[in-house]
DNA sequence: TCAAGATGGATTGTCGACAATAAAGACGGC
DNA sequence: GCCGTCTTTATTGTCGACAATCCATCTTGA
């Protein structure tokens, strides 16, 4: 369930072009995958020396792994004092919502106009299996969830502009993955999001680009708001480990460090 | 009127933390400016060793200044090839355009419902400026252009979405002017421009978000239709130098290569 | 007792040299 | 004369060591 997104183009059988994979390039996969599945917990510091040592590779390859880890928002770096985690706030959690709204919406109104037959044949037959898979409800709790991304990956593919595929798959996508993994959110509405991700299907079938890009401007703010609710339940119940307000600026000196990668 | 976008917060008096500028950084900085203002001539290649020795540093800082200059979409590398500078397609200019839509139609929104009343009060005499350089007609040409973008961006700004400011800002901001640099595009509309501007402020000072949403997407497609017009003159007349269909994926044995970087 | 400054330790930024890879040109076969 | 293969050359990827910077602790004074 780990497909490599950075090298899918629209053709997957593209003959592959021989990517030449450098190391920096397999570092930044792993580390990537590390850091969304929460193996590297997130706001934890990040040494270069211990990680270059960890995955038995030069500092240098490394912190060119690193650029690129920022590069996409997944770890925060500053000059002569390191990198760590992202740590996200409710807050960045819904403003990423704000972002998917604005460009999915649009990614959904150009696919109703240039998505290839075949594509919305595919698109079909997935939300198919999402229907099968929603029969037995033990597959739900996670693969609905992957679902739910693939589905979404798939539409703004269907774009067909590669800057837009570009934001929403190599960003936005993987943060996305990140926060589910660190709010350990379960989505209680996979019902209401399977239905509403049919009628968008068929608005890309009917060539109704308006209707689409309003039902997925509509699907997404749906979401959104279930997660406020969530986030809610959360923060007023348990004390929050994960969950902290707007971003101080300089804690000059905090009384207790966030912790440390456990090497 | 190259000010620093990347360091630039909502409020630009913050003290400023100290940047410890690293050699990278300032690096970084000087090659965005010289790819955007047409110095590195677009579609060049860029050597490694050309490039440390021109501007006195090692290569390995220069590498890291190189892998930004890729996370903005500026340059585009390919292992153990190397790098050139972007050459925009009349196509990828449109994509952008579409990406502008969805997230700029939505930063009018959030400016209109979260913008402070001293920002909008800003935007109001940034626009009684632009009225006033558009009455002698000299500055038109370049700084309604800067103008422009200035405008753009303070909404941006004003949405107080940071991953939102950081795609416009640091992303798309530095690529629409590289276009309009490489296409020595001088807009023909600027009197219409100003007119929807002004539109769009009063929406956001009436706090109407689905009103200053509607007209920003209005504006921007306007704009790009504009430019579609333009283009379209542009292939049709003189052969295009910098302008080139659908990428070429893999051109086995080009006849004429690309220009390198005459150092 | 608290605050401010100096000091030590560790981490990051920077650099030059070596190895691996791909592009360009020479050579030979058809 | 043209195509495929091999060699050469230049460029990029990778690495380890050094220098600069910051953080934490300790010291000193009021």
């Amino acid at each position: 369930m780990t497909v490599d997104t950075s090298t899918m183009t629209l053709a997957a059988l593209d003959l592959e072009d021989a990517p030449s994979l450098t190391i920096a390039d397999r570092l930044f996969d792993q580390l990537r995958q590390a850091i969304v599945e929460g193996e590297i917990p997130a706001g934890s510091k990040i040494s270069e020396p211990a990680l270059a040592a960890r995955y038995g590779v030069s500092r240098g390859s490394l912190r060119e792994a690193l650029q690129r880890l920022e590069a996409i928002k997944l770890i925060e770096r500053r000059a002569n004092v390191g990198a760590r985690v992202v740590q996200l706030s409710s807050t960045e959690l819904l403003e990423i919502y704000s972002v998917r709204e604005g460009l999915e919406a649009m990614a959904a109104r150009l696919a109703a106009e240039r998505m290839s037959d075949a594509g919305i044949a595919e698109l079909k037959a997935l939300l198919e299996r999402h229907r099968q898979e929603l029969a037995h409800e033990d597959w739900q709790r996670y693969f609905q969830q992957e679902g739910d991304l693939d589905f979404h990956f798939r539409i703004a593919r269907g774009s067909g502009n590669r800057r837009l595929i570009e934001i929403l798959c190599n960003d936005l996508y993987h943060l996305t993955r990140l926060y589910r993994c660190q709010f350990g959110m379960k989505s209680h509405r996979t019902r209401e999001a399977l239905r509403e991700h049919e009628l968008i299907v068929e608005a890309i079938a009917a060539r109704d680009g308006e209707l689409a890009e309003w039902l997925m401007r509509r699907h997404i703010r749906a979401s959104r708001q279930a997660t406020e609710q969530q986030l809610a339940l959360i923060t007023a119940g348990h004390p929050p480990s994960a969950i902290n307000g707007p971003r101080v600026r300089r804690p000059r000196r905090p009384t207790t460090r966030p912790p440390a990668t456990p090497n």
